[in-house]
RNA sequence: GGAGGGAUGUCCGAGUGGUUAAAGGAGACGGGCUGUAAACCCGUUGGCUCUGCCUACGCAGGUUCGAAUCCUGCUCCCUCCA
């Protein structure tokens, strides 16, 4: 259904330029535009669709990029329709992979979507959010089904590129995994966004839900969809399954030394995608990642904990001293193996204790632990510190 | 329904009866250098009660002194034909 043209001001150009500065993309070309000069005649603010999939626990860096965009049209006066994609979770997005997802149980699914919100809301102004769950409209009545089928052909869903590839190399596609894509796309029907979100991988999703609120008769989103956040190794995708990822919930000082682990080229990517700014000017590489640990520590938990946080790693990075809080192990009196405190300790198996061991890994307060008396007295060990490799600490109690 | 091809360690991928815990690569981990960066060098990368033992090449049986390799059945995947 089109709607009626509108005349933008100049104040809605610019927030729209605002608000595309660092999107990958803005399609339809103006329609943003549009759209906030009908959202300011009419008084009615936009409403802005984000899904997530509850498929893991955690939140991560990646998905605060279009959290923090969204934050961004909030703070211009839209809503939020955060989307707990909990029938579709029982689907798994095939998006980006190249092998279908394993299925989550309902308990599974219900305990991501609430750790889910409550992290979402880190980020995204809860006054302005309204949270749905897909399952409330999802479960269709075969004719309901039916409709939504006959709107999209198998050539337009094989036109997604990972389903082209796969097809293209003989990889399975299952029926239901075409389905996920257009499931998406009713969800925008279901609750009549106005704009969608996601991440460059989600591009022909977001345009299927055009399509689709155009076969329902609904006037169609626009999508803004946001550059993809390398993860620690600073090439692939940030995610859960690569182990790559900085969780919104990590721990002070393991959030900031994964920042500073990470590579300097991805550094731009950093400060555009997470920040919303270039790199600043006056600072050395290695500065700019101290700025960023900082600044992004401040904003999962606080300034407080940043400065803690960036102490820390003076005292363990550079003094080479120990950390302020280092875990307990017991472990019995008498003869200690060395590998098996180890895995005790450090969660490694005995075996790759015992490599770690003759390659010189372990430290015991500060000095090398040798690799070839695997058996010491217990109470050699008690209230010493072991270390395991650069970062991994943890003293030792008998008892 | 018919014909053919395939399933190997975290991943990719060699290997078609014996020096195979299984080449090579990627990834990861450890050591060196450093800014927990990059690049580079070295090493490790199934488990364990560790000069040995156990488990492992889709699953289950079988042949053999010996099987990832041969045979039978099963499961799953792919292709072509219908």
């Amino acid at each position: 259904m089109a709607e009626p043209h509108r005349v933008p001001t100049d104040d809605d150009r610019a927030t729209a330029e605002w608000l595309t500065r660092n999107v990958a993309d803005a399609l339809p070309a103006d329609a943003l535009t549009q759209q906030l000069a009908r959202a300011r005649e009419s008084g009615k603010p936009l409403r802005a669709k984000l899904g997530l999939d509850p498929t893991a626990p955690d939140i991560h860096l990646g998905h605060t990029v279009v959290l923090q965009k969204l934050r961004e049209l909030q703070d211009a006066g839209h809503h939020v329709v955060l989307l707990i994609g909990d029938m579709t979770a029982r689907v798994g997005d095939p998006s980006g992979r190249d092998t279908t997802r394993p299925v989550l149980d309902d308990a599974a699914i219900d305990a991501n979507a609430a750790t889910y919100q409550e992290q979402a809301f880190k980020v995204l102004d809860p006054s302005r959010v309204e949270v749905v769950r897909n399952s409330e409209w999802l479960d269709l009545s075969l004719s309901e089904l039916f409709a939504l089928l006959r709107t999209t052909t198998v050539a337009q869903l094989l036109e997604r590129d990972d389903f082209a590839k796969r097809f293209a190399s003989h990889r399975p596609i299952t029926i239901l995994e075409l389905l996920y894509p257009m499931m998406q796309a009713y969800d925008s029907v279901a609750i009549k966004a106005d704009i969608e979100l996601g991440g460059t991988d989600q591009k022909f999703n977001l345009l299927l839900g055009r399509d689709m609120q155009k076969a329902y008769g609904q006037s169609q989103q626009s999508i803004l969809t946001m550059p993809i956040l390398p993860g620690l190794d600073g090439e692939r995708k940030m995610s859960k399954s690569l182990g790559n990822q900085i969780g919104v919930r990590d721990a002070p000082d393991e959030m900031y030394g994964k920042v500073l682990s990470l590579p300097d080229t991805a550094m731009p990517e950093y400060f555009d995608l997470l920040l919303g700014e270039g790199l600043p000017a006056d600072l050395s590489p290695r500065d700019t990642k101290h700025a960023l640990a900082k600044r992004l520590v401040t904003r999962f938990h606080d300034a407080g904990a940043a400065d803690a946080a960036a102490a820390g790693f003076e005292r363990v990075f550079v003094d080479k001293a120990l950390p302020d809080e280092i875990p307990s192990v017991q472990i019995p009196g008498g003869e200690a193996h060395l590998p098996a405190v180890l895995a005790t300790a450090f969660g490694e198996s005995r075996s790759s204790a015992r490599r770690l061991l003759v390659q010189g890994a372990v430290r015991c307060d500060g000095d090398v632990v040798p690799g070839d008396p695997l058996d010491v007295p217990a109470s050699s060990l008690d209230g010493r510190v072991l270390q395991l490799g650069k970062r991994r600490f943890a003293r030792i109690n008998v008892g």
